[in-house]
DNA sequence: GCGGACTGCTTACCT
DNA sequence: ACAGGTAAGCAGTCCGCG
């Protein structure tokens, strides 16, 4: 017997059994001879026991046939700090475990099981603390794991991204009926787009038909090592669709460790790979949009290649990808092919190294982690850590649990009616993450809540709600969150030392971003009714803080002799005085940091030039709309329909224009004229559509829909006309000259002609009312902006 | 029978 | 499918009106 050791990438774990149904661990490693898989055939699944009599539980688990004769291979009493009276079960295999913890109830003295549903391949990455994406050494003996270290090596991953395009005869296409016409592999070492009809372009590659071209593509994915494979959308569309060409062509789907898997994640699907790791860097942005890390008001490629790499590319439509190919001229669709699988690529590129950071963090794989969602990653943090300090981990709640908690809110926090009308020399401090600060400042953690003792109650942890949190010792929590901030500060101390362009540069910006997303997510987990660790109180004491500290802020402000503008939550808008700026806000917002506790501090966030707030229709300002100008002249537009994709463009770039020749120029009069040559052209007919648009997401099934809207209203008629539309489709429509209701009249684009429009919709129900809600504030009026209105006699004429 | 007021549904935004 | 706070449009209904 020989022992081996391998170099290489973690990418993966899973498990099987043997065929005496002895599960069996996996993991696949990436060496540059390929993916290896090396067993570990030791480690077993297990769950806890809680009991009122150990010795009794105990004896009873140990003689428990749970079915088909098999008993539990091990039973042990453990000791828990959180817990006591804890028995600790293994199994065989999973399967034991699975029909095991339904039956154990009824055993003698057992109160509670723990830690049931934690599947297994997850579990022994947390208890051997595996890092996917990490390199390491590996000594294996005929295939089975002997050791496994992480090593200091510089991982470089071997990504490959696919893009399909398909048949679909003036209907969306069908894997069952409709061919792939064409596919294109993308890597660091350039692109091949691979298909079955004559082409001169370099990059093609021609094979006989589909069937030979999918087995290429198949054995070209092979033959490079793919350690991640990219697509955009490949979870619900391109790699199911090559799963079912496959079955139909009658070809075997290898992609090295066999085909597809496609599970069901809520309404959504994922699709993946054994071993290689599929990352759909659409469900990436998405997740990065959610988190504000990105922002997109549309998600197809071309609007991602234009926004965030400053690439615009041509699109060509389904019909003309059809057409094209009925015709023998596809060039220009190789060519698209081939820029959608470089975009895939490139933004693959532009956020692994945050994805590997979280991998390592949250010891799962790739595949895992880039679906993961806010509390997902919450959750899986704390049980890493709850096993690190050795506790119990809290069950996920019932059904009916979670009922309850949806019923019972807790106040968020406060925002300040503003004074409406335009502003100058506007400061904006902030709180620097002023939940995270809040929670570790105060202790605030499920289990520090409301604790015995009697000085607790009384001291600097009791919030402005009532409630109080453990003075004495340190909370679960917001131990880790205190963890969390300072490992964030210490990297970026390091940063700050680094050249920007090495490569320790970006894993380290990487991991601070990576640690910012955690720390920024623990306080919507606490509210989340179907999170293991939650307690609406806790979150509730975070959001009572919140209200004080802002206030606080705001108090002394105008103690100061600021006017106290505006607020929202965390930040704080204060009119100085004419005379002073950036100095004395800094000054200001450091006396403030004096008296506030650790970990929280205020920061300044800029000195605006002007800036203007607006009032509401039935009067009162409005919240969370404004719009600021720095003294460079840099606009700041927020929550105007200017940022709204659901208002068309013509009356956004009305709204930004008007808004920057108000705030810029000073000039109310020439915003008034735009406003009126705006209205003036589409009284002519000449607004092109595509300024016309109004885009809305569908985001039911059109039955679910108690009131037909516009968008849902434009929906139905396309899907009656054979369009397939469905949740989650970001929908474009126009608001047409026929029918009686807005909804009768709303169509979507492509099947409005050119000149369509209503007129008086787009003035009266998206120019007017985006543009004059800010020129009121300067004393117009709606007949202003109208032919017949006093400021426009002046102008109607010559 | 009509128009304004109001309500409920819906979406997208802010921190 | 992490939280609450908010504006605002549109559909549909209510309400008052001899």
């Amino acid at each position: 017997m020989s022992t081996n050791k391998l170099y290489g990438t973690l990418l993966d774990v899973d498990y099987t059994n043997d065929q005496e149904q002895n599960s069996i661990i996996q993991l696949y490693i990436s060496t540059k001879n390929g993916i290896k898989s090396i067993k570990d055939s030791k480690y077993k699944p297990y769950f806890y026991i809680i009991s009122g009599d150990l010795k009794a539980t105990v004896k009873a688990l140990k003689d428990f046939d749970f079915g088909e004769n098999q008993k539990a291979i091990s039973v042990e009493p453990v000791e828990k700090k959180n817990v006591s009276g804890v028995i600790k079960v293994s199994f065989k295999n999973p399967q034991d475990l699975i029909r095991a913890r339904d039956l154990v109830k009824d055993l003698p003295e057992v109160l509670d099981k723990r830690e049931f549903d934690i599947r297994f391949s997850l579990r022994y990455l947390i208890d051997k603390g595996l890092k996917p994406m990490q390199p390491v050494e590996v000594e294996e003996e005929n295939g089975e794991l002997k050791s496994i270290h992480f090593t200091d090596d510089k991982p470089e991953y071997n990504m490959v991204s696919i893009d399909l395009e398909t048949y679909s005869p003036g209907r969306f296409s069908t894997a069952d009926k409709d061919p792939i016409l064409m596919i294109v592999l993308s890597s660091k070492k350039g692109s091949k787009v691979y298909t079955y009809k004559k082409s001169a372009m370099k990059e093609a590659v021609i094979l006989k038909d589909e069937k030979e071209m999918i087995e290429k593509v198949l054995a070209d994915i092979r033959t490079m090592n793919t350690e991640i494979l990219v697509t955009y959308n490949g979870d619900s569309f391109d790699l199911p669709y090559l799963k079912t060409r496959c079955e139909k062509l009658k070809i075997s789907c290898d992609f090295g460790f066999g085909g597809v898997k496609i599970t069901k994640k809520g309404i959504f699907n994922a699709a993946s790979l054994t071993g290689i790791q599929h990352l759909d860097a659409f469900q990436l942005l998405k997740f990065m949009a959610r988190i504000g890390a990105v922002s997109l008001l549309k998600f197809d490629l071309e609007n991602v290649s234009d926004k965030l790499f400053n690439k615009p590319k041509e699109k060509v439509a389904a019909s003309e990808i059809n057409r094209a190919w009925d015709s023998g001229k596809i060039d220009h669709v190789i060519k698209y092919n081939r820029e959608d699988g470089e975009i895939t690529l490139e933004l693959a590129e532009e956020f692994l190294p945050m994805q590997v950071a979280l991998c390592a963090m949250l010891q799962q794989n790739l595949f895992e982690t880039s679906r993961a969602t806010s509390s997902q990653m919450v959750e899986r943090l704390l049980m890493i850590k709850a096993f690190e300090k050795n506790h119990l981990v809290p069950n996920k709640p019932l059904e009916s649990d979670i009922t309850d908690r949806e019923e019972t809110t807790f106040k968020g926090g406060f925002v300040k009616e503003p004074l409406p009308g335009l502003h100058e020399n506007i400061a904006v401090l902030d709180f620097r993450s002023l939940h995270p600060s809040i929670m570790i400042a105060h202790n605030i953690s499920p289990e520090t809540l409301k604790c015995n003792h009697q000085k607790c109650k009384t001291g600097k942890n009791l919030s402005p709600d009532g409630d109080w949190f453990c003075m004495e010792k340190k909370g679960f929590l917001s131990g880790i969150l205190e963890d969390i901030l300072a490992k964030r500060i210490e990297i970026k101390k390091q940063l700050k030392e680094i050249d920007k362009k090495s490569h320790e540069y970006s894993v380290l910006n990487a991991r601070q971003h990576a640690l910012k997303i955690l720390l920024n997510s623990h306080y919507g987990y606490l509210g989340y009714p179907r999170s293991r660790w939650y307690s609406r109180e806790s979150a509730g004491a975070v959001t009572a803080w919140s209200r004080k500290y802002i206030n606080f802020v705001n108090d002394e402000a105008e103690k100061k002799g600021y006017i106290s503008l505006y607020s929202d939550t965390d930040s704080s808008f204060l009119i100085l005085p004419k005379e002073i700026g950036e100095k004395e806000a800094r000054a200001f917002a450091a006396e403030i940091n004096e008296k506030l506790p650790g970990a929280m501090e205020l920061e300044f966030e800029g000195l605006f030039k002007r800036g203007i707030f607006v009032t509401k229709k039935e009067g009162g300002a409005a919240k969370k709309k404004y719009a600021l100008v720095d003294f460079e002249g840099n606009l700041k537009i927020v929550g105007f329909e200017y940022v709204r994709r659901d208002w068309s463009a013509v009356a956004k770039n009305t709204q930004k224009k008007v808004l920057e020749t108000v705030l810029i120029e000073g000039d109310a009069k020439k915003a008034a004229a735009i406003a009126r040559e705006t209205i003036k052209k589409l009284k002519e007919g000449k607004t092109p559509k595509k300024d016309l648009v109004i885009m809305t997401m569908l985001k039911r099934k059109i039955e679910n829909y108690d009131s037909i809207g516009p968008h849902v209203a434009a929906a139905k008629k396309a899907i009656e006309r054979g369009k397939d539309v469905g949740p989650g489709t970001i929908l474009g429509f126009v608001i047409t000259k026929t029918g009686k209701s807005i909804s009768e009249k709303a169509e979507l684009e492509e099947y409005v002609a050119e000149g369509n429009y209503d007129a008086n919709y787009y003035i009266e129900n998206q120019i007017i009312p985006a543009v004059i809600k800010i020129l009121r504030e300067l004393g117009y009026s709606e007949d202003d902006l109208k032919e017949g209105g006093k400021q426009s006699s002046l102008f109607s004429f010559g």
